[in-house]
DNA sequence: TTAAAAACATGATAAATATCATATAAAAAG
DNA sequence: CTTTTTATATGATATTTATCATGTTTTTAA
């Protein structure tokens, strides 16, 4: 469904924006060793969300990615948006020709509710939003333990 | 998520369900073209359906694919599970190693319920059901058109 | 002003998926 | 019993996706 060049920039943003800040930047390189991610792809996508102005590099001694307070007002939709092609959402599940409401291939009822639900589900929290709430899951572990 | 192969055994698994008997049964090839799937590469999947029990198949002139009345009351997730390799979906989202409701990784609280409402879509209905709510809802779309 | 640390750009390689091709086996019909 | 039709088995090819490698540019700090 998602590609893994963009479930890791997913990865990557949430993670920069409960880690990083303009004065602590943290480089790719750290990043995908966090993550468990492989380093050279992760970068190469890194750039791609750059360049899209989804998220702030800066290069040299010190420097490296994190998220404006602007940026974080995206949503996932839009990191999704920026590293795979949006557009194969909408496509027949099955690949077909003419598929619609009207004239449905096998599975169209099965398929597109369900992903509805979730480009919803990314389109409607801001990162902020996500980042946060994962923070506290994960500080309420952390506690439970 | 799901592979092609996967996504193509449940189309023709409930196209047969709806179109072919033990005394009209269906080939891959007719399967292939009515669905427009590359016909080869379905008739492999269809062959591990049959050697998993999942469907029936006969040699021969008037030979084909069709579905007992025992095998309708299977689920699209038994077929997915022939098809694919199911312990994919427990893995974590991105592959790391420790991912855990204790120590979840980045996505897992935006991953995890996701993918259980998908996998008990797919278990909660057996083939005859779905085949027959999706002809339903193309019988319905005929009469509105 | 020079060395080092990072991002950036581009392209090469590898791995996984998907597709196709060929030969074989079985069954039905004449 | 022979021909035809269809499934079955196996392996080859192609395509897509993911990963890696190299060199270049920019920036900071000494």
């Amino acid at each position: 469904m998602l590609s893994k060049a963009s479930k890791y920039a997913i990865a990557a943003v949430l993670y920069l924006t409960n880690n990083a800040t303009k004065e602590q930047k943290i480089g790719s390189k750290l990043i995908a060793e966090k993550l468990e991610l492989p380093a050279p792809f992760l970068a190469k996508t890194m750039q791609e969300l750059t360049k899209k102005g989804l998220i702030k590099s800066v290069k040299g001694p010190h420097g490296g990615f994190y998220l404006s307070k602007k940026d974080k007002e995206n949503t996932v939709y839009e990191i999704i948006d920026c590293v795979d092609d949006i557009t194969k959402f909408d496509q027949c599940y099955l690949g077909q020709s003419e598929c619609s409401e009207e004239n449905p291939c096998v599975v169209h009822y099965l398929y597109v509710p369900f992903k509805n639900e979730l480009l919803n589900k990314f389109k409607n929290k801001t990162i902020l939003e996500m980042a946060t709430e994962f923070a506290k899951n994960n500080k309420l572990n952390e506690i439970i333990k």
